[in-house]
DNA sequence: CCACATTGATTGCAATTGCATAGAACCAAA
DNA sequence: TTTGGTTCTATGCAATTGCAATCAATGTGG
């Protein structure tokens, strides 16, 4: 059913993974040595932040970081010890979080950023001219659909 | 320095990012569901397999597959334990093993490469046609030259 | 309304990873 | 050949992740 792939496919598997674990590496070893925090707090802080009211169930956090639920759990009670989101009763579901932003948390967010974005000009942005980045994003997103 | 990367970039890099970890999701399902250990395990056994006479010594298994260096001493370990490689000392550097895959080590690793295969044709290489593939590879290629 | 499957969140326990360090072998320069 | 730096591997301990349940709230079909 399904035919092993073609040598040029596996090629650019490879390269994919490869890649984006190298590129990774290096932003986040950029954040930890300015003293911040892993990406993951990073997107979910972002992900909160830009909901409306800056509020966000977990699920959404869930779906929108990819993180596993336990781990979304358990990087919540991470960011909630250190004062990042609050955890609030959800109104319209009774299984639900809602998260919500503190002033804290998006002062840490608008802190890293910079930091981040250097990271991705360096390692990404500054090594491909705006039609291949639009490329590349055009190519990613024929592989995520539905 | 680092000027703040254009919203083309941003984008192309969160595409990179959601989707490389969405497909190797996929794809480690698969295996899980079929029995087999990570991916990790298989990159290791590829490595040390192809290379010449099924030895690699570990610092080569780190830079082919940019785990940390304690990571590959630990995964080491595990593959040991479970048969599949041994650590010989190193003739020309005492300091050094050399990893030799067993006769189970390889017969895992072929015994997961139709699975591993299936998930990069169905995930992957469906949805690019050669030309993308190729496009796609030379693209990531850009981002890790020297 | 009553099962019964589903969804959202949590948690105990085991496995893995990260961090910091150690220690041995090598290497280069004086 | 001694000193000092570097490379390669290993490990104790803490933090994180994965797995497998559990539990409560919803939703659904009869």
């Amino acid at each position: 059913m399904n035919a092993t792939p073609s040598p040029t496919v596996i090629d650019a598997w490879a390269s994919l993974v490869r890649t984006e674990k190298a590129l990774v590496d290096k932003v986040e070893e950029r954040l930890k040595r300015e003293g911040f925090p892993p990406l993951d707090w990073y997107h979910v802080l972002y992900e909160v932040d830009r909901s409306p009211q800056g509020m966000l169930r977990q699920a959404g956090v869930q779906d929108r970081t990819q993180l596993a639920q336990y781990n979304v759990c358990r990087l919540v009670d991470r960011l909630e010890r250190e004062g990042l989101v609050e955890r609030r009763q959800c109104t319209e579901d009774g299984r639900s979080n809602v998260l919500v932003i503190t002033a804290k948390g998006r002062d840490l967010r608008r802190k890293m950023w910079p930091v981040y974005a250097a990271g991705i000009e360096e390692h990404f942005g500054a090594r491909l001219t705006a039609e291949e980045a639009q490329q590349l994003a055009g190519l990613l997103a024929k592989l995520v659909a539905t």
